[in-house]
Formats: structure tokens, C-alpha cells, sequence
RNA sequence: GGCCCGUUCGUCUAGGGGUUAGGACAGCAGAUUUUCAUUCUGUAAACACGAGUUCGAUUCUCGUACGGGCUACCA
């Protein structure tokens, strides 16, 4: 068994779009699986027809494509060896009635024939005995199945056409015990589990055996899940048991959850509108009620980064290093370094994040990244010199240090690609002195007869003449930033100019003097 | 309620029987940039509580509290 080929799977079901957490758990699936040469399958869990949500299977796929965490196998990436890899279709094709029989005929599960309503009645007594109801070893004795019902009536029952479920037979008290990767021992008696539905009355196989029977069948090595999957472990190792595989059943990783940022609870899609940010890799809209949730794509983060946060929230490398490419993570991610409680989500360091990815990019593929919205965004002709390499690679250059994202450079910026028509008008007044405008008037002169209008020409040019104005640097230096940008921040002044040009810069001096000079 | 899992700065976490309990984000202060941002430096900030084991426990054990998960013919 040891010897196996590593092969995990993601098993998400297809009810909406997949949740960042799902995401992460995915992450840890592949990293785990490039670590050890594996192989990463994607199966579709979609055995609950109810909860069925149309494009939510198409949104899981372009998600983890998105991501760069593909699944080498599976739904959306090429069939493997084990198809198909819906669980809807392998039960058309009969993959789990077989086993559920398998398991009857051993006396590890029975027929029930109780209704929903019955068996809610039910609980309803317990409830007014304060006590819980669970269909288990004592109180299937009083219920409508083929352990108290004689051979016959089951035969009959079945031949009418009367629904029924399956479900296994958990024995009254046995000390069930697995190995959890990152938890270690888990202990539980059988006493405190129920006799799980196993097939359901619509003939679908519920998750527990479906999930057993396709990790067995697909050779999977290790479940690496969320920890909501811990408490019914112990019920797939029955299974396990029962069905005669334990020599081959996956190791188990229950993963901690993600929690919200503020007070307690698992992350949910709520906080994310809430608190204003995306919970979603990618943007979605309820194809049914119409609703719409954000997505990390479309708010503008870099796959990249997106991945490095996904993956230390939860983990850690065991050194110091944050920032990974998504190579590296699979190159040193282990099950050790996997924290045992759950993680608080940080929006604030997500963007941080972004910011140490976009640090990171070249300008010149910033500039190819943003060249569109620029263009879009400020009507420009394609011919435009402020779409081009030089123009946009240099205005990258610039902004980078202050935005973390990407699109935030556009507006961040908008004084680079367009004169301003407002002018920071308090700023101006407390600056604003005489003999500014004579000032303005003689920097114009000494600029156009600049040979070379770079940064490192501009700047002495600029002091000069101040100096020979009897102006002092620094107030007027604030005064030239508001005229070419409207604004008392920004990017380096002096880059700002020789981005700009002679001429523009002149003509927004000229412009802005007639707007602000008094 | 029952069962299971967990608990180190505000947050993500490192560590682990003897440490000045380390880093990162966020915060604060200072320097540089005459502004803002960047960058740099500094600073504040944590072992939930109570017993036990031990020469010594934040680390091991047990309780308590708190938090989370599960408790469907949902996954």
C-alpha cells in the first residue's frame, strides 16, 4: 500500500460556486500531489439532484484553472483511466448499487422503508424527552426495515414498488479508531454513530458511500478534506472496513477551517458582501435568484498571490520565507507544517500580498496588463504615445510603489495620462505667494530651451530658477507638483515632468497658471 | 443537548520542559523623500484558566472555560 502512486482528489459538489476554502483545500490537494509525483483528480460530487445549481460545475473547472492548480484528471481535464467522474453518471452506470448490495448480503446494511415524515415524528418524541433521535443499533428495532420486518414483507415491499433506503449497519458498541495526518489518533466509539443512509429512495448513493466506493475505485491514497468531514471518518472507515478494503484505505487529512475576520464562525459568503471583500475566486451570479458575488479575479488579484495567501493560511513553510511561487510550494509543502485550528481570514493581508506579487512584475507586463483599460478608460487612439511601451512602461515605473493592484494604477494615475481640470485649491492657497506666477512664467522659458527634459536635467534647471527668483524650492516645488497634476501627492515629481514632456509639461503650467494664479 | 476537534501578540503563525517566546500583516514613533507613497529604523503587543507530573512547564497529563465542526434520504 505504501508503494502506491500518490493520487488525490478534489471532490467538490457542484451546488454554487466554489468558496475560497475550497479553494485552499484543492491547493493542498495538488501541492501534495506535485510533491510526490501524483496525480490530482477532479470528481463532481453532484449525488444531491436537489441542490444541483446549472454552471456551478463549469465555475469550479475555471476557478482552479484560474488558480494554475490543475487537476491532471477528471471533469473538465481530460478523462483518466478511472471514468467517468461524475458521480451521476457512474451511478447510471451502476458503479454503487453493486456495493450496496455487497454490503447486505454480508448483514452490514438493511432496507428501510420508514418516510421522512415517520422518521421526523420521531424526533419530535425525542425532542419532548429531551433526548436525541439517531437510527442506530437500539432504535432500528422499532422501525420499518429489513431487520424487523420477515423476508417476505421485504420481498413484497420491494416488489410493490414501496421506497426504500439502504443504510449500514453500525454495531451497538465498538471502539472505532484512524490515524488523522494532521490530527493524530482519533478515537470515537460506534455507540455514538448512526446508521447513515447509504442509497437514497431516488436511487442516487448518498456521499459517504459514493465517496468510499470512488476513492477506492480510483485508487486514491489520501482524503485530504475540510475538518467538517471529520465526524463522519469513522462511518467511510466502516465502510472501509465492511467492504473489504481497509488494506487499501486512504490516509485521512482534516484540514481547519477558515474563519471570518471578525468575531467567530466559518467563513461564509455573507461576509464577504458584509465586510467587503470577494469570499469567491471568481465573480458568480446566481443563475436562479440572480444574486451576485464577488470574485478575487475580477477585484484584481494576481492568481499568484491570490494562491501564496490560500496557502499560509493554514500552513506554514517552517521558515520565514511568505512569498512562494506556486513551483515552490510544491516543492516544500508538507503535512507537518499544517496548523490544527482554524484560521481567521485577514483581508488586509491578502492585499498585502498583491502588493509583494506586483513588486515583483516587470513593468514592461504590467504596462501589456493595464494597456487596454488605459486605453479604454481615457478614449485613447491606438496610436496614442501614451499607450505605448515607453509611455506606459515609465508610468508603471512610477506608480508600482503606490497602488497593490493593478487596476488602482489607472486611477491612481489619472494625472499621467490627462491634465487635470480641478486643482487642489488648499494647497495652493497655502503655498501660493507673490511673485509665483513670475516664477512659473520664467521656469516655462527655462525649460523649453532644455536640450535633454529628463529627471536628473529638470530638477537643477527647476532649483536655479528658483534660486533666481528668490523662491524657496520647496514651496514652489509643491506649487509645479498641483499645476501638472492638480493634486499635492503623487508620484515623483521629477519623473512625473520628464514622463510628461517639454511640451505638456509647459502647456499644463501655462493652463494651470490661468486656472490657480490670482 | 450529545459527539468530535481546537486554543501562542488584534490577525496569520514559529517554537517547544530551562528562550530576552521569533517572524509577517495591521498599529504607533522616528529617519529619508521639502508633501503623499515607497524605503529604512525603532516600538508596543501573546503562551485562556486551574490542578497534576517535574528541580523547573507556555511546552506533558487531567479538568474547566471559550471557540469551531458535526448531529438530514446535503455534501
Amino acid at each position: 500500500m505504501e508503494n502506491r502512486k500518490v493520487r488525490v482528489r478534489f471532490a467538490p459538489s457542484p451546488t454554487g460556486p466554489l468558496h475560497m476554502g475550497g479553494v485552499r483545500t484543492a491547493l493542498y490537494n495538488y501541492l501534495f500531489a506535485k510533491k510526490n509525483g501524483g496525480d490530482f483528480i477532479l470528481r463532481i460530487e453532484d449525488t444531491d439532484t436537489d441542490r444541483f445549481v446549472p454552471g456551478a460545475e463549469q465555475y469550479i473547472i475555471e476557478a482552479l484553472k484560474w488558480c494554475g492548480i490543475e487537476p491532471n484528471e477528471g471533469v473538465g481535464f481530460g478523462d483518466g483511466p478511472y471514468a467517468p467522474y461524475r458521480q451521476s453518471e457512474r451511478k447510471e452506470k451502476g458503479v454503487y448499487a453493486q456495493y450496496a448490495k455487497q454490503l447486505i448480503d454480508a448483514g452490514h446494511a438493511y432496507y428501510a422503508f420508514d418516510s421522512k415524515e415517520e422518521l421526523d415524528e420521531q424526533r419530535k418524541k425525542f425532542d419532548a424527552l429531551k433526548k436525541n433521535f439517531s437510527y442506530n443499533a437500539i432504535t432500528r428495532l422499532n422501525l420499518k426495515n429489513s431487520l424487523t420486518l420477515s423476508a417476505e414483507e421485504v420481498k413484497n415491499k420491494i416488489d410493490a414498488g414501496e421506497t426504500y433506503v439502504v443504510r449500514i449497519k453500525i454495531p451497538a458498541d465498538e471502539e472505532i479508531r484512524f490515524q488523522d495526518i494532521v490530527r493524530g489518533w482519533v478515537v470515537v466509539n460506534a455507540s455514538q454513530l448512526d446508521d447513515k443512509v447509504l442509497f437514497k429512495s431516488d436511487g442516487m448513493p448518498t456521499y459517504h458511500l459514493a465517496n468510499v466506493v470512488d476513492d477506492y475505485l480510483m485508487k486514491i491514497t489520501h482524503v485530504i478534506r475540510g475538518e467538517e468531514w471529520l465526524p463522519s471518518a469513522p462511518l467511510h472507515l466502516m465502510l472501509y472496513r465492511y467492504l473489504g478494503w481497509e488494506d487499501v484505505m486512504p490516509h485521512f487529512s482534516h484540514l481547519p477551517l477558515l474563519l471570518r475576520p471578525d468575531g467567530n464562525g466559518k467563513l461564509s459568503k455573507r461576509d464577504g458582501d458584509r465586510l467587503g471583500f470577494p469570499v469567491f475566486p471568481l465573480d458568480w451570479e446566481d443563475p436562479i435568484t440572480k444574486e451576485k458575488s464577488s470574485g478575487y479575479r475580477e477585484k484584481g488579484y494576481f492568481p499568484e498571490a491570490f494562491i501564496n495567501m490560500l496557502a499560509l493560511l493554514g500552513w506554514n513553510p517552517g521558515t520565514e520565507q511568505e512569498i512562494f511561487s506556486v513551483e515552490e510550494l510544491c516543492k516544500v509543502f508538507s503535512f507537518e507544517h499544517i496548523h490544527k485550528a482554524g484560521a481567521k481570514f485577514d483581508p488586509e493581508k491578502a492585499k498585502w500580498f498583491n502588493e509583494q506579487f506586483l513588486r515583483a512584475k516587470p513593468d514592461a507586463e504590467i504596462a501589456n496588463h493595464i494597456r487596454t483599460s488605459v486605453k479604454n478608460h481615457f478614449q485613447f487612439n491606438d496610436d496614442d504615445r501614451r499607450l505605448s511601451d515607453s509611455f506606459l512602461n515609465r508610468a508603471v515605473q512610477l506608480l508600482k510603489p503606490r497602488v497593490q493592484f493593478e487596476n488602482e494604477m489607472i486611477e491612481k494615475g489619472n494625472y499621467l495620462f490627462t491634465a487635470p481640470t480641478v486643482f487642489d485649491e488648499q494647497a495652493i492657497a497655502k503655498k501660493w505667494k507673490d511673485g509665483c506666477k513670475e516664477f512659473f512664467e520664467s521656469l516655462k522659458e527655462t525649460l523649453s530651451s532644455l536640450d535633454e527634459f529628463t529627471a536628473s536635467n529638470i530638477e537643477p534647471t527647476f532649483k536655479e530658477c528658483a534660486a533666481k527668483n528668490n523662491q524657496k524650492p520647496g514651496d514652489v516645488l509643491f506649487l509645479f507638483r498641483i499645476l501638472l497634476s492638480g493634486q499635492g501627492g503623487g508620484v515623483d515629481l521629477m519623473g512625473m515632468a520628464e514622463l510628461l514632456g517639454k511640451e505638456e509639461v509647459i502647456a499644463r503650467i501655462t493652463k494651470g497658471l490661468l486656472v490657480i494664479a490670482k
